[in-house]
RNA sequence: GCCCCCGUAGCCCAAUGGCAGAGGCAGGCCCCUUAAAAGGGCCCCAGUGUGGGUUCGAGUCCCACCGGGGGCACCA
């Protein structure tokens, strides 16, 4: 490597010849780019493995540290400045935790399947893989020039099959996997059969449809129990369709107003066969987990809303049908202490006992509203449920949710009160959460209130509102009333008393039992797309075990995506509700077929035709940066343990610190938890969180430009002047947004490094604010980092001559507390993650070192501890200077500055005095001068003085080192 | 409708409950320059969104409201 002083050619004679310009930046950056990829200078040692040379020298008896960023969709536009904003933040401060001493584990990968990389590719007529392999080459030279300290043999891409091999064979543990209520955890599907065929064991209610026990069932019935415990199953429900998409979606991917996070298409629900993940099970842990983790307040608390715990009943409704074949109707309700309230059953229009509950004929004199105006309950259930199933989310919501319901002809009984209650189906009561049926207290709640009104069914309070009250339902706290039978009395129990006798009651007679539910729904785990990971499972085309789901054994994986002649999927009109998905991988006519011997000779099988979600690749990256070449394992288990183990006992272990953006609250962050803990369970790493701590960066927005018409114009084309901003001579308005195509105000790092350099960017994107906190990117404000770094430079070089002009004496003494309290600061700045704080101190010490030094060689004690502070921000001009300061060696594991702690106290300081609070003077005392000292120093100001004058000194305040405050009587 | 975060100079941002300003941009003046500026220096600029409260003392803690951003929303 050339170490050659680089300097300006000679084009602008006014320029001095050794300025740092951004031309020179741009050489000096590349120059040790190459540098640090041809020494290796970022490899992180494993302490085993193919990528274990030099853990002796470089971790050894060092701490580690394993910083990460949430890896990019590879897009066909490349970064913008935006991106760049986390990724500089995790390089910014792995640099530094290198400097001080950690074993840094720091890389990037791509998320490279999805839904954006096949519609590009349709529009382009490319192949999916093409595109986005172009697309990874581009990023990958922007994050070079951006001089990240990647460990670049780490990289992975998703769509890589020596990766979703491992997706693959994660999904298969999963598959073969079940929850054990008892241990919590899951197990081995073989300790399940165990323990069924032992008779220790029962099928999990709702597994065993077939009204036998264990013993008796079929070779074909007990698969079929047994699958229906996978902790990855297949199953026919309800699920979220998308026609525009041609693809199911999870509850996740479906916006509150029941359209698709992508594209924004009408999302409907409707019964179809598709595989899910069982994330439910995981539900309590994944809750109370949480309270370990040092992640944001705010997605925590949106994780804890999304998984949704709700305390309360599982109570039992006799229906009263005529005798032999009365279900009972199960509810979920938190208020049992309502029971008493409760004068009519919904259930959902889908529930399974719908169509065993329809009365054969209406009873006598019930209403037409009731009846939904048809001659017979089937009639009006069955256009009922077409009603309901044909209005997507979206209606639902703009119907203002007017309630609408039918009778189903039946009635049960409240066991509380022995009424006779009518049973009705009604969209406003959902499929999938607690029982998918409720009592309705319309008294105590006000979407029952609603339906009660709407179909004339009566209303009684049984918790006494306030006085004075005018609501209809009254959902607060109060005293019991109305609630009394034979045997229990709550009136005049408050909420909490009543919850608690009504449901000793309850269990006492057999009518219920208390029952924690959650808002989380299993995970709908496959998509009927092109560009995913094929699933790794067949289907006996014939024999006793035709169709089921059987895994391929792990020889065969990776399972290969195979090529097809038309990758795009099939969609619909975003409104045709009668559509229905079909995966592209059907096509695929060779691939579908395949023979294998599964241990009872050659058979044919078809293949699962589905895809993965392109969730699934981001479930486990981190997992494989740390061991990414390993054929036989998908990651070391000494290895994991290294990076990601626990501290001490109690602690969850996982990533030391990830950063990404907040928009993946719910998605990534909650699907990645899920299968890390079911990866512990089986054993296979030993952190039971993937993220021990977590950070969002802030969104970056950019000035954007409309014109008279309210049309966005392209910002690079708007001139600022007096007065405004104009386009071609038009005046335009400013606004800041997110950066991108549809604001046209897109900037591009590339354009940055051309006009500043590397340091500069990153210096301003952290400079202008804490990492957490979005900031506009102001284009007119980059100028003063890149000046910053122009003066740093003339405090080592020359710019005439090029030369070194440091000198070799001391620091002189009023510098030396200024350099402290810096080096001080920016520690402080570099661990809390502010480094606009850092930056600032810095600025501090070069200003006052370009002032104090002015005209003479600054010391070299004071600039190398400089040049080292700014080096995690700014390590290309750090790297460049700590050379020409004579060391050889690059300074990437060179100790970061430490504050002598003498030179962090004055002898001497200023003191407030105040009295009354309010500032009177200033008076200066020793630093270590006690209470006493000091309000004798604030009594001599003369202006103190005057303000004390005559009056009585009721208390004194004296805050060492800070102020005296006397307080008058 | 419910929940969370944020409001400090023209702008971006600092300030363990203790003298509101560290740093940068913009603006003004000066130096360098034939000239210019992406060079250097100096200067100007707010009483902390509003109203209460706690405190000797509040930008900081508490309450209410206003403004901005985000999340959830028929979840029994």
């Amino acid at each position: 490597m050339s170490q050659a002083p680089v300097s300006n050619p000679a084009v602008d004679l006014d320029i001095p010849p050794h300025r740092y310009t951004a031309a020179l930046a741009g050489r000096i950056e590349q120059t040790w780019q190459d540098r640090w990829a041809a020494e290796g200078t970022f490899a992180a040692p494993n302490p085993v493995g193919e990528l274990s040379d030099g853990f002796a020298e470089r971790a050894n008896e060092r701490p580690k540290l394993f910083v990460n960023d949430m890896f990019p969709y590879p897009s066909g536009e490349g970064l913008h400045v935006g991106h760049p904003l986390g990724y500089i933040g995790t390089d910014v401060y792995s640099r530094y935790m290198r400097m001080r001493g950690h074993n840094v584990l720091h890389t990037m990968g791509f998320d490279a399947f999805g839904l954006p990389a096949e519609q590009f590719a349709v529009q382009t007529g490319q192949h999916p893989r093409v595109t986005t392999e172009q697309n990874i080459v581009t990023i990958r030279r922007q994050l070079r020039r951006l001089g990240l300290d990647h460990d670049t043999r780490r990289s992975v891409s998703t769509m890589d099959p020596d990766y979703y091999k491992w997706t693959q064979w994660i999904f298969k543990q999963i598959f073969a996997s079940f929850y054990d209520g008892d241990s919590d955890r899951a197990l081995p599907i073989e300790a399940l059969v165990a323990e069924l065929d032992a008779g220790t064991r029962q099928p999990e209610p709702g597994t065993n449809p077939y009204g036998v026990a264990w013993p008796d069932l079929t070779a074909r019935q007990r698969n079929s129990v047994v699958d229906a415990h996978r902790l990855a199953y297949v199953s026919e429900a309800p699920v979220n369709w998308c026609p525009g998409l041609g693809t199911v979606l999870s509850n996740e991917e479906v916006t509150a107003d029941g359209r698709s996070e992508r594209g924004n298409f009408p999302v409907f629900r409707r019964p179809l066969r598709q595989w899910k993940m069982r994330i439910t099970a995981y539900a309590e842990r994944l809750l109370t987990d949480l309270d370990v983790l040092e992640w944001p307040e705010s997605i925590k608390l949106m994780q804890r809303n999304w998984i949704g715990r709700s305390i309360g009943a599982i109570i039992s409704f006799k229906s009263a049908l005529p005798i032999g074949k009365a279900p009972s109707i199960e509810v979920f309700t938190t208020r049992p202490d309502t029971l008493f309230g409760a004068t009519y059953l919904v259930l959902a229009p889908e529930h399974a006992l719908v169509e065993e509950l329809t009365a054969a004929e209406w009873p006598l004199g019930i209403s037409a509203s009731w009846r939904g105006d048809r001659g017979s309950p089937a009639d009006a259930v069955a256009a009922y449920q077409k009603f309901a199933s044909r209005r997507s989310e979206l209606e639902r919501q703009t119907d203002q949710r007017v309630k609408s319901g039918v009778f189903l002809g039946t009635y049960a009984t409240n066991p509380a009160t022995g009424d006779r209650i009518p049973i009705f189906i009604a969209d406003y009561v959902l499929t999938g959460y607690g029982t998918g049926a409720i009592m309705a207290v319309p008294g105590q709640d006000e979407r029952d209130w609603e339906f009660a009104e709407a179909y004339d069914l009566p209303i009684v309070r049984t918790v006494a509102p306030p006085d004075g009250f005018e609501g209809k339902a009254f959902t607060g706290a109060g005293p019991a009333i109305n609630s009394a039978n034979d045997f229990l009395d709550l009136n005049g129990m408050a909420v909490a008393e009543a919850k608690a006798a009504m449901l000793g009651w309850l269990v006492g007679g057999g009518h219920g039992e208390a029952r924690t539910t959650y808002r989380l729904r299993d995970w709908l785990f496959s998509r009927q797309r092109y560009w995913g990971e094929p699933f790794p499972i067949v289907y006996p085309v014939d024999g006793e075990d035709v169709d089921r789901p059987i895994a391929v054994p792990d020889e065969a994986l990776p399972v290969l995506l195979p090529d097809v002649e038309d990758y795009s999927p099939r969609t619909f009109p975003d409104d045709d509700v009668t559509s229905e998905p079909e995966a592209p991988l059907a096509r695929a006519t060779e691939w579908l077929s395949v023979e294998l011997d599964l241990g009872d000779g050659v058979r044919t099988y078809r293949r699962e035709t589905n895809t993965m979600p392109n969730w699934a690749g981001s479930c486990w990256y981190e997992l494989r940066y740390l061991d990414p070449r390993n054929e036989t394992v998908f990651c070391d288990p000494a290895i994991e343990k290294y990076w990601m183990g626990p501290r001490e006992d109690g602690d969850s272990g996982g990533v030391d610190l990830y950063v990404g953006g907040a928009e993946h609250a719910v998605l990534h962050l909650l699907y990645a938890r899920f299968w890390h803990k079911v990866l512990f369970d089986l054993g296979h790493v030993s952190s039971s969180e993937p993220f021990r701590r977590l950070v969002n960066q802030g969104m970056l927005q950019a000035p954007a430009y409309t014109d008279a018409r309210g049309m966005y114009v392209d910002a690079s084309r708007v001139e600022s002047r007096v007065g405004g901003f104009y386009y071609d001579d038009a005046a335009v308005r400013q606004e800041f947004g997110k950066i991108g195509k549809s604001l046209k105000n897109m900037i591009t790092p590339d354009d940055i490094f051309a006009d500043y350099g590397a340091d500069t960017f990153r210096l301003y994107e952290m400079f202008t604010g804490p990492l957490d906190q979005s900031r506009p990117w102001d284009p007119k404000a980059v100028i003063g980092m890149l000046r910053l770094l122009q003066r740093l430079w003339r405090l080592v070089i020359d710019e005439q001559t090029g030369e070194v002009r440091v000198s070799q004496h001391p620091v002189d003494s009023a510098s030396l507390p200024i350099l402290h309290r810096v080096i001080e600061g920016v520690r402080g700045g570099m661990e809390s993650l502010r480094f606009n704080i850092a930056i600032a101190r810095v600025t501090e010490l070069v200003n006052h070192a370009t002032q104090a030094y002015a005209g003479r060689p600054v010391p070299r004690d004071l600039v190398g501890p400089l040049v080292l502070m700014i080096a995690p921000l700014a390590p290309h001009i750090a790297e460049e200077l700590w050379s020409r300061l004579g060391h050889p060696e690059s300074l990437a594991r060179t100790d970061f500055p430490l504050a002598d702690p003498r030179y962090l106290v004055d002898e001497r300081v200023q003191i407030a005095v105040q009295v009354n609070g309010k500032l009177r003077g200033s008076v200066g005392v020793p630093a270590d001068a006690d209470a006493a000292a000091m309000e004798a120093a604030a009594r001599q100001d003369p202006n103190v003085i005057v303000h004390l004058e005559g009056a009585q000194v009721r208390r004194v305040i004296s805050v060492p080192g800070k102020l005296v405050n006397f307080v008058l009587g």
